[in-house]
DNA sequence: ATGAAAGCGCTAACAT
DNA sequence: ATGTTAGCGCTTTCAT
């Protein structure tokens, strides 16, 4: 090519310069790179995947929403697919999408992508048995969902069970006789994930295990869920899927005079931005996102490149348990009873909150 | 190829039959078809770009936030840009980055793109010239910026100061005599767009024009705002750049013991899917992020592949007031003068809100 | 340390 | 309606 060309040398000495090869000389390397700062040359990457048979890039399919979990963590993805030298592509999958995960995974094929991430996938029943329907060739990193028995497949960000629990430890060790659990939508991985180690909590404990409510992860759905909660005095403690849910809960909860959190106490799940500076600020389990990202990118990097080789050990993320001012122990009174306590009038639960603001570091 | 010896074809019908280009007869394209499911065959990629020289992929620029605003502007580029049947390559940009938008840019040109989407670009100085640091030969799309002098540029989502002034007239029309802005980092446009509708609304109706307070975006900002801003009895109405802040904010304010909107209204922007939900509800500017996207990745393909032609005309996104419950009319006292009035009282400002949420839509 | 030749799997342009 | 012939711009393999 005119590179070569200009700078009087061979095809493949260009190949050497911009692909850092060895073997080329100083003198060399210097005219190349001057041919080709002259001519405004780029490697051309098409020819480049067409002939080595490798695209440097990998996919991510990630679930069509703003959700602040979900975004962290592909901006998480990015940085570590961007820190490892490859590309990143990315594809959204909409729920009731019918093509789903594995169209979207058949698109990334398409695209010719060396690995494949996907993130926070969804149990629609038809993506049950994901792995017999997706017969992929590249290595697959599945983050917040157990693993899948494709051949080269890899996990991260597994754990929330872990983080739940100690959720639901710390609103019982405040002494609470029970704790209630406002659940994701339980097609997540992630939200069965929470409601499991919520249960396991209660059960370790010997506590009686509520009924699960469900919402879908929305303020709007937190917020029907605790009209419902806010009738049942014997409700001192919820530990919700996730802060958006928290914040619709709680206001529910004070339109109908139950204050938060001195007649009931309140742990989110994410540690989104505004958890801090919501009323009352939120206790919360604050999510790693790019030490998962990070960990599960590089696992997945490894395997690309080192297709015999054993993957990497994947490394457990810490628990972050923010203490705020949306907990405390359960009221001293007695319970109100079995009845229907609503009233309609004015609240007065969401006086001012300490600035303080409590860590728990790593549990495990 | 062997699909092609199998189907007993020559290679270019079975290029037409995957291109799905006319004269194949219905006989050779099933034959092909059988054959391709048989071997599992799919276009390469690669091979494709390179005798064609488009890659059919599009990439977007981005700031490396879990931001509400820019993650649900880049989750509608995702779905426009599959849409019109390209793939995306997403690269994120951190403030700060010394590489900075130029180099996400270039290595969005390294791998081959077709078209560039810039979204919501910061101005750091360095990139004030961005038009003349970038020499890119495909169309580009600025999102949330003004235009850019690059030979094939299009602009969407800007509009900002138009929901702006409608926020702040809105306030000004339930008498307040000014309205304060807390404005979003002035690095970025849109933080300048709508720091200017406002000023343009406080000075068409003669008005004086307040500093502005400069946050971050973060509801900590938000939150320090409010603190210097509580000090202040003249004022009554807030217009805050975001949602974000705007809940740090009404924090402060509640803490300082002036009610919202009882004492002091604000307005946000964004909508943010907890704004309904806060203490008290916040009444808002929604933006219509789809819609923008949509918009603006339609007229980009447009243009990539008629580069001849005149561009499309780009369409005016409507303004969505959302009324809530963090707006009233001023206080009917006089106001508390310039005395310096900071209680340490228990706030009750935060009172049941009506569910009920009214829109004022297109104002344009 | 450098180069020559072949070919990756497609599409473009031109037959037929 | 279908086939033929040439590359696209690299990397690979093998020489030198």
């Amino acid at each position: 090519m005119d590179v070569a060309r200009i700078a009087g040398v061979s095809q493949k000495t260009v190949s050497r310069v911009f692909n850092d090869e060895p073997y080329v000389s100083a003198e060399l390397r210097r005219r190349v790179l001057d041919a080709a700062e002259e001519l405004g040359y780029r490697l051309n990457n098409a020819a480049r995947a067409l002939a080595s048979g490798r695209t440097r890039s990998i996919g991510v399919v990630t679930l069509g929403t703003a959700l602040y979990g979900p975004a962290s963590l592909i901006m998480g993805v990015e940085r570590a697919v961007r820190d490892m030298g490859y590309a990143l592509r990315v594809v959204n999958t909409v729920e009731g999408d019918p093509a789903g995960v594995v169209g979207a995974v058949d698109s990334l094929l398409d695209q010719g992508v060396d690995g494949i991430v996907i993130s926070e996938p969804i149990d629609d029943g038809r993506d049950g048995d994901l792995a017999a329907r997706l017969d992929v060739d590249v290595p697959v990193l599945v983050l917040g969902a157990p693993p899948f028995s494709a051949p080269r497949s890899l996990v991260a960000g597994v754990g929330a069970d872990v983080m739940a629990r100690t959720a639901t430890e710390y609103l019982l060790d405040l002494g609470h006789v029970t704790v209630h659990h406002l659940a994701g939508p339980q097609r997540w991985f992630a939200a069965r994930d929470r409601a499991q180690g919520w249960r396991s909590a209660l059960v370790g404990h010997g506590r009686a295990v509520p009924p699960v409510i469900e919402g879908d992860w929305s303020a709007a759905s937190g917020y029907a869920a605790g009209r419902r909660l806010a009738s049942d005095g014997d409700v001192t403690a919820v530990f919700t899927a996730n802060d958006d849910m928290a914040i619709g809960l709680i206001r529910a909860l004070t339109e109908a005079g139950r204050r938060v959190p001195e007649d009931v106490s309140v742990v989110g799940f994410d540690d989104i931005p505004v958890a801090a500076y919501v009323t009352p600020p939120l206790t919360t389990i604050r999510q790693l996102f790019d030490v998962v990202a990070q960990d599960g990118i590089k696992r997945l990097v490894h395997t690309i490149e080192n297709p015999q080789a054993d993957p990497l050990p994947a490394s457990e993320p810490p628990v972050d348990l923010v203490l705020r001012a949306s907990t405390a122990p359960p009221p001293t009174r007695a319970p109100l009873g079995r009845g229907r306590r609503r009233t309609a009038s004015r609240p007065d639960g969401c006086g001012p909150a300490p600035p303080a603001e409590t860590m728990v570091p790593a549990q495990n």
